[in-house]
DNA sequence: CAGAATTTTGCAGCGCCTGCAAACATGCAG
DNA sequence: CTGCATGTTTGCAGGCGCTGCAAAATTCTG
C-alpha cells in the first residue's frame, strides 16, 4: 500500500475519532477545530487537508467504506426491478454504517447547527455514487422516474430516521426503514408503469 | 398596522431586495454581508437581526406570505385524504413563490455554498409549518404514516426541481411538480394501508 | 544518496456571526 | 408636549471557520 497511503489513512481516522469523542463529550458546537487538531497531533490547517468542513468530520465516510458501497451497487443484478435494487442497497448501506447512526443523531439533536446542515442523512460521497448508479441504470428517455424513485427511496430513509427515538435500539430503526421503503415503494412498483414510457 | 411594524417590514424587504440584486449581478459569494448593508443603508450587524445567515436572506419567505401559506392549509376540508390535501398545498405554494423559483434555481447553480445549504427547496418556515399541520393531521397511533407522505411529497418537489432545467419555463417546473406528485402518490393512496400495523 | 513528488505546517488574512451596551426611535399616559 | 417605557439600530470587540501561499518536512524513485 506505500507508507505514505497508509499513513493518510491513518491520520484521516485519528482526526475523526479525536474529533467524535470530543464532540460527543461536550457537543459539536463547544468544539473548535483548533482543539481537534490538537487532540489528532496534527496542525490546524491540516484538519481541512482532510475536512472540507467541520461537519465533513461528522458525515464523511471512512475512505474504504466506500468499496463496499460501490459493492452493494455492483452486486445488484441487471434484471432487477430498481425499486428493489434501491432497498437492498439503503439498507446495506445502513446495515454498514451501524452504530455510527446512532452516534450521529444524538450530536444532530444536541447541536442546532448540525440539524440544519444539509446532508440528508449520511454521507455525500455516498449520495453522489447512488445517484450516478442510478442515472447508469435509466438508458434511455426522461430520467425523471428513476430520480423520482431515488428521492422517494431517500424520503422513506429519512422518514425512518426522524421517527426512531433515540432510545430504540439500532435495530429499530432498521425495522423501521425496511418498513417505510416498503410503504413508499407500494405504488413505486416493479412494473415499468404503463404510463411512463415515451 | 403601526409605524414600528411597517419599518420594520420595510426594512426586511429593503435588505432582501438589495441581497437579491447584488447576488444575481456577481454571485452569492462575491458579495459580502457589508456590501447588501451598505445597499440597503443599514448596519451590518443590523442584517442579522433581520436574517440568521447570509444564506437565509435567499431562502426566507416575506413575513405577508406567510398567511397566504397558512390559509392554503387551512382550507383543505378536514376529510380530504392526506395526500391529496398535501398535493394541493404543495402545488399552491410553489405557485404562490412563483417567479421566484427561477431567481433562487439561477443563484444556487452559481454557487456551490448555497447548493450544498440545507433548506430542501424553499422556506424554512414554511416546512415548520408543514410539519406542524400534518402532525394536527394524525390523530392517533404512531405518525409514521403521515410522516412518509410529507416526505414523499416533498422528495417529489425535490425530483421536479432537481429535473427542471434552467432553460425551461416557470410552467415547465410547475407541470413537472404535479406529474412528479402524481407517479410518487399512486401507492400512497387514501386508504389507511391494510398492512401498516405491527 | 540526490532529486522529484507530495504532504504538513505556519502565517496572514477575509468574512460570517455573536454578545454587549450605548444611542436612537417609537408608542403611550398624563 | 413631555416624560417614560419599550423596542430597534448601531458600533465595538472578538471568536471562529476557512483559504491561499510559500517554506519546511517527509516519502518515493532511480
Amino acid at each position: 500500500m506505500g507508507l505514505r497511503e497508509s499513513k493518510k489513512l491513518a491520520a484521516w481516522r485519528a482526526i475523526r475519532t479525536a474529533a467524535l469523542e470530543l464532540f460527543e463529550e461536550r457537543g459539536f458546537e463547544a468544539v473548535s477545530v483548533e482543539e481537534i487538531a490538537a487532540a489528532a497531533n496534527v496542525s490546524p490547517r491540516t484538519f481541512f487537508n482532510y475536512f472540507a468542513s467541520k461537519e465533513a468530520v461528522v458525515f464523511d465516510q471512512d475512505p474504504e467504506q466506500r468499496e463496499h458501497w460501490r459493492a452493494l451497487m455492483a452486486d445488484r443484478p441487471a434484471d432487477e426491478p430498481l425499486w428493489d435494487s434501491l432497498t437492498a442497497i439503503l439498507v446495506g448501506f445502513n446495515q454498514l454504517l451501524g452504530d455510527r447512526i446512532p452516534l450521529q443523531r444524538r450530536l444532530k439533536d444536541r447541536s442546532p447547527a448540525l440539524a440544519q446542515s444539509s446532508w440528508e442523512v449520511v454521507g455525500e460521497q455516498f449520495l453522489a455514487d447512488l445517484r450516478e448508479w442510478t442515472t447508469s441504470r435509466t438508458p434511455e428517455g426522461d430520467p425523471m422516474p428513476a430520480a423520482l424513485k431515488l428521492n422517494v427511496a431517500l424520503a422513506a430513509q429519512n422518514t425512518a430516521y426522524q421517527t426512531w427515538g433515540p432510545d430504540e435500539p439500532f435495530d429499530g430503526y432498521l425495522e423501521r426503514l425496511k418498513c417505510c421503503l416498503r410503504q413508499a415503494g407500494a405504488g413505486t412498483a416493479s412494473t415499468p408503469s404503463s404510463a411512463s414510457n415515451s
